[in-house]
DNA sequence: AAGTGGTCTAGACCACTCC
DNA sequence: GAGTGGTCTAGACCACTTA
């Protein structure tokens, strides 16, 4: 129904109306009650419903469009865009797409699980209480039948649903999470470290040799949902970009 | 002469007009014909001058601001704006303010300098030909009196005047490059590397120890300007950084 | 007090694309 | 053909800041 969504969009007072609009319509998408594909009123009936000008209007909607909210078509209108699924250098990143990218097999395998109150050694090196439930994860990732990347998970149970009735038999977990939570803000960190004995095992590598650390950790407004440390060989990963001093290039 | 500046903004007809407008400026700007700190001639000066209504003129200015090209204010004006000093995650970062920002003692040595043509092993480094003239530096930096940042940086001559004159004797030669040259593209690469024993030595850690090398090479209109490889100690350094999957939060 | 940018309107014409 | 967004105008009023 055009109508619910339209009654949807309310504007709050505070500051510019292109601005209360475009928060207004954020709102209702980050939060999933706009899911991608949904269609959004078009710019007419937004500009009767909230009373104000095309012009401002309009302002809202390529503001979100630039940043990726929205997509606007002529003729089939304005809709939710998906989240994309790469980001920058330090993305969330799909591992099976990047090894199938590389023109290599993909194949993972989960070593571990376990569910409800983490370990000790596991709530301190993820930083989280010893009360809260996750599910905790060792996961190998092959190119080509070589180990690639070694990840070690946690997953909180109150930010992913469905958890419980997931065994991620045939999608790796950081893939699943794709499809099954939402995410408004994750924090990255890259280090080097040296291989630990287990590690090194089952990377088919050499104790004490170099890999770059990734550890991610993504929350859905302020609920967390996923913390992740990703152990690549360093002799085979790289991260590049390219920028110019006003942006990405 | 505000003239002379009005006079500068040049239309191609190509595309939208605040299009135009906006790419006329940013070139402007980008060459560095409009240093920073350069005012912008103001909107209604634009309109006259280019024929076209306000509300286009400030569109395009309002996208170079976004865009961190000029910096605009009420009644003082529009100013081209100081390229950011630092950048995203993988920043052209002064080391100096790096250390000093976590509160340590900064210093350096430049270990070694060749002008000329760069050595078989250099040249093969940083993937540049034989014959072009370069000055290879290798910096060592430290925190509190502690090997902190080993640096190695080919220049070259034709991107950085004033190069020959210069000893780096009292600003290391990244933050020297910051002041004297222009850069319009960066590419950055990160990985994951054991030192060297020569490298081991002078950062006063085991050999093998894992280490984060960060690579990097700028180019200012396609011109290469540096190239540089840093190799931090991997149990002193993480890079971090925030997002949300619509943008940087 | 005056110059500057920030916002907004009411309307117009055009370009695209689905039906 | 008609619905949608893309662009543009000519004007208005306001907010901020400096002179």
């Amino acid at each position: 129904m055009t109508d619910s969504r339209l009654d949807a969009v309310k504007l709050d007072g505070a500051g510019p109306v292109y601005d209360q609009i475009r928060r207004a319509i954020r709102d209702l998408v980050v939060s999933g009650s706009w899911p991608p594909g949904t269609s959004v009123p078009p710019e007419h009936a937004l500009m009767e419903q909230l009373g104000a000008s095309r012009m401002t209007v309009h302002r809202a909607l390529v503001q979100l469009a630039r940043e990726g909210l929205i997509t606007r078509r002529r003729r089939s209108g304005t809709i939710v865009a998906s989240p994309p699924a790469s980001h920058a250098m330090f993305d969330i990143l799909s591992i099976p797409e990047e090894v199938r990218g590389l023109g290599q097999d993909y194949a993972y395998k989960v070593l571990s699980r376990s569910d409800g109150r983490p370990a000790p050694d596991v709530a301190e090196r993820f930083g989280i209480k010893r009360w809260e439930k996750v599910a905790h994860l060792v996961v190998l990732h092959r190119a080509d039948g070589k180990p690639h990347v070694l990840e070690e998970r946690i997953i909180h149970a109150a930010g992913a649903p469905g958890l419980e009735d997931e065994d991620f038999a045939v999608t790796p977990p950081g893939d699943w999470l794709l499809e099954h939570s939402l995410w408004s803000q994750a924090e990255h960190a890259i280090s080097a470290v040296g291989a630990g004995a287990a590690e090194a095992a089952l990377l088919e590598i050499t104790e004490g040799e170099p890999c770059l650390l990734v550890e991610r950790r993504t929350w859905n407004q302020s609920q967390p949902v996923t913390a992740v440390r990703l152990l690549h060989p360093g002799s085979r990963h790289r991260f590049v970009g390219r920028f110019g001093p006003y942006g990405r290039v």
